[in-house]
RNA sequence: GGGCGCUUAGCUCAGUUGGCUAGAGCACCAGCUCGACACGCUGGGGGUCACAGGUUCGAAUCCUGUAGCGCCCA
């Protein structure tokens, strides 16, 4: 017993101890088998391209607290970790090493060899992650760690899409998407970026086609006139009130459209107070198109030109045919007047380039009975979200029942399980009879969608007849949806999944309540026929020091694992407990350690985006680069590691606790274990054990609430 | 534009159904080389609880309004 411990606390001996001792006693591992009652979570799986920052660090020590205090206090404890495939972000990452290094494109590589690129890139830099998990001494169930893209996941994946396809609840339909002409592709709204550019204001009229007068409204796009089907004015718009309902003439097109009201789309205060509506190339015209039931004409093709819809102009790229159009209006009469005026366009980052908003042809899962499903089970308390208040940022947001578009135009993630094919009905039925590992039904656009749980042979119809596969991806979210079930097992009716299933709590991040959390219930239900957790427990956001939340692109993150390094993991676990109240987003303002003299630089809210790449130690008047999430080292600067005083308080802590130990090892010298009697004990000893009972008690009714900030304080 | 949240000490934050003199850590000041611990111990200064009204015996807490900040959705 008598073992003296070294004075100073050490944070590296005691980590590296503590990590081998786990391993080997192999403690995090659940075991279905045994009699005791279950705990179990899964974490939020990170994005395999990000290392994890702070706010990682918030969530999975929460999560690990929770895991630990069942633990002790006898559940079969299953906290499963994984990684994110995170489509848009990994391909992208990876397209940009591709193209830096060899000059080349995605399709200059091909699919099959861009995803192996990809498979590549995620075997040798995903399991950063799992490290920082280990690191931070969350206690995860390592042999349960999951990839949403792995073949269990896949396999819950393929099956899902099946069923909902069977049931109908998938269908083929149109969206407006950001359409990057350059590189033929769309991009998600987080891929552009908005930049003010010179441009034009244009106002023209159209004739009334009973002869009764012009209407004149203004566009920045006259090129789009080719695509208008309407003209909108404000419904209490007393200058046009007797106009709506009447038609007016398209003068390049030959087009008759009517002049329609509606209040949302129109201001009546700008510009003439009157609008035109072109519903396949405007986000602001597509929902009054979609309000008013109008026809949506698309006048492009993917490269940027216009398609021949537009007659004439057809095969002109956008920005010739603007002019073209101009002239023609100009020389019809129609055209009044021209002022210059910045423009606030999006462009694709990638190429940048402008991005045109065109119409395409997506997949879709209908919400109208899924939603209200996962309403009941939050409405009902059967899932139970916490603080309360975010139950109604679920209930508003599923209460709209917006479609959910699942297809993303990418190359990584799970292909659509869906083969397009054109012929007789006859074969379908004649061929496919008895297949119950095979759906079809007719598509929209003619032919036939066949859906298989398996991939299906091309040629399963005979030569004459191919199956072409959709070469889109589902959203990532669709896989991360079934993440409590798929990480158990399902579709297999396995040990884990019967024990493990319903999870008990799920703890995250309130921003994706909706995209996340709301589609995990609507999935699990559907899938299972029970909700996926008990809980939601939505912890608070730590953000920089200035307010800001942690990002990437912000360039504001701080690694864990910088502060693991100066601080100790008991240090970071203790301060983010400590952190985590009830109420508010908390606070975090770091500083760059000089790398030369070790001097506290405190980080500048100008030091963000990365846009300061070089610092001067006011101390020592040496030079470094300010740490951040840089995509490589600096061969002439070194990157400094961050820091934050605030974390001393748990290094004091810890080295408290740790001379408290000493203390009693020092003291129990010779003592040998044996029964405590009551009334043997000393008044101070009495107290001291009340004092600890009481703690003890009071930890557990804080964590009941997760109320963590007050477990750390009773400690 | 709609919704949610926040504003308490120099800084970061607590303050649960309204109820003793509004608390903690850091920073600051003073004193302590005492056998666990200076990454420590003891003590101290520091607040018009964003602002303006209201309800109440009593408001940081409840209500209304104003301002500023943040987030989500359009």
């Amino acid at each position: 017993m008598a073992t003296e411990l070294p004075k100073a606390f050490e944070p590296r001996e005691a980590q590296k101890s503590c990590l081998e001792l786990w391993t080997k006693l192999d403690i995090f591992t659940a075991k279905p088998s045994q009699g005791k009652p279950p705990f179990s979570m899964v974490i939020p799986p990170p994005n395999v391209t990000g290392a994890l920052h702070l706010g990682h660090a918030l969530n999975n020590t929460l999560q690990d607290i929770l895991a630990r205090q069942h633990r002790a206090r006898g559940f079969d404890t299953c906290w499963i970790p994984g990684t994110d495939h995170a489509g848009i972000a990994t391909q992208a990452v990876v397209e940009k090493r591709v193209r830096d290094l060899e000059g080349k494109t995605r399709h200059d590589l091909g699919r099959e060899e861009l995803v192996k690129r990809i498979w590549e890139w995620k075997d040798q830099y995903g399991s950063r992650i799992l490290e920082q998990l280990r690191g931070m001494g969350c206690s995860c169930d390592w042999s349960r760690t999951r990839f949403t893209l792995d073949s269990t996941c896949a396999a819950a994946v393929r099956r899902t899409f099946f069923n909902l396809f069977k049931d109908g609840h998938i269908y083929r339909g149109k969206r407006l998407v950001n359409w990057d002409t350059q590189l033929q592709t769309s991009v998600a709204d987080d891929e552009t970026f908005v930049e003010t550019v010179k441009g034009g204001f244009w106002t023209f009229r159209y004739p009334l086609v009973d002869g009764s007068g012009h209407i004149r409204f203004s566009t920045t796009r006259p090129e789009t006139m080719l695509g208008d089907v309407a003209i909108a004015v404000h419904p209490e718009d007393e200058r046009y009130k007797s106009w709506i309902g009447k038609l007016v003439k398209v003068p390049l097109a030959g087009r008759e459209i009517p002049i329609i009201a509606d209040a949302l789309l129109v201001d009546p205060e700008l510009g003439t107070g009157a609008v035109k509506v072109t519903p396949a190339h405007d986000r602001n015209d597509h929902a009054c198109g979609q309000r008013n039931n109008l026809p949506m004409l698309n006048i492009l093709n993917p490269d940027g030109t216009l398609n021949n819809l537009c007659g004439k102009y057809g095969g002109l790229d956008r920005y010739v045919a603007r002019e073209k159009v101009v002239e023609d209006m100009e020389a019809l009469g129609f055209f009044e007047g021209r002022e210059d005026r910045d423009i606030e366009l999006a462009h694709s980052d990638r190429s940048k380039s402008p991005i045109e908003p065109l119409l395409s042809d997506q997949w879709f899962i209908n919400m109208a009975e899924l939603a209200e499903k996962a309403m009941d089970a939050v409405r009902d308390g059967r899932v139970k979200i916490a603080p309360t208040r975010y139950a109604t940022t679920y209930l508003d947001w599923l209460g709209e029942k917006r479609d959910w578009c699942i297809s993303r135009q990418l190359w990584w993630g799970h292909q659509i399980p869906v083969w397009h094919v054109r012929c007789d009905k006859a074969l379908m039925e004649a061929k496919l009879a008895g297949r119950a590992d095979i759906f079809w039904r007719e598509a929209p656009e003619g032919g036939f969608h066949l859906c298989g749980i398996e991939d299906l042979d091309e040629n399963i119809l005979g030569p004459q007849h191919p199956l072409v596969r959709d070469g889109d991806v589902l959203d990532t979210w669709f896989s991360s949806a079934l993440w409590p079930e798929s990480t158990l097992g399902w579709p297999e009716k396995t040990d884990d999944l019967g024990k493990y299933y319903p999870t008990s709590v799920l703890s995250t991040s309130r921003d994706i309540i909706t995209l996340w959390v709301a589609r995990m219930v609507i999935c699990g239900l559907y899938n299972t026929g029970h909700i996926p957790f008990h809980q939601v427990y939505i912890h608070p956001k730590i953000t920089d020091g200035f307010g800001e939340t942690m990002s990437k692109s912000k360039g504001n993150g701080v690694d864990p694992l910088d502060i693991i390094e100066r601080y100790g993991p008991d240090a970071l676990r203790f301060q983010m407990a400590m952190m985590a109240t009830e109420t508010q987003d908390a606070r975090m303002p770091v500083s760059n350690v000089c790398p030369h003299c070790d001097a506290l630089v405190p980080v500048k809210q100008e030091h963000m985006y990365m846009r300061t790449k070089k610092l001067a130690c006011p101390g020592c008047k040496k030079t470094f680069r300010p740490g951040g999430p840089w995509p490589a080292a600096d061969a002439e600067l070194i990157t400094a590691k961050q820091a934050s005083d605030r974390f001393e308080q748990g290094r004091n802590f810890a080295t408290k606790v740790w001379n408290a130990t000493r203390f009693c090892l020092i003291n129990l010298e010779g003592y040998t274990h044996g029964e405590l009697k009551q009334a043997d004990l000393a008044l101070e000893d009495r107290w001291i054990l009340s004092r600890l009972a009481g703690a003890i008690q009071g930890i557990d009714q804080a964590l009941a609430q997760f109320r963590f900030s007050e477990t750390i304080k009773l400690l």
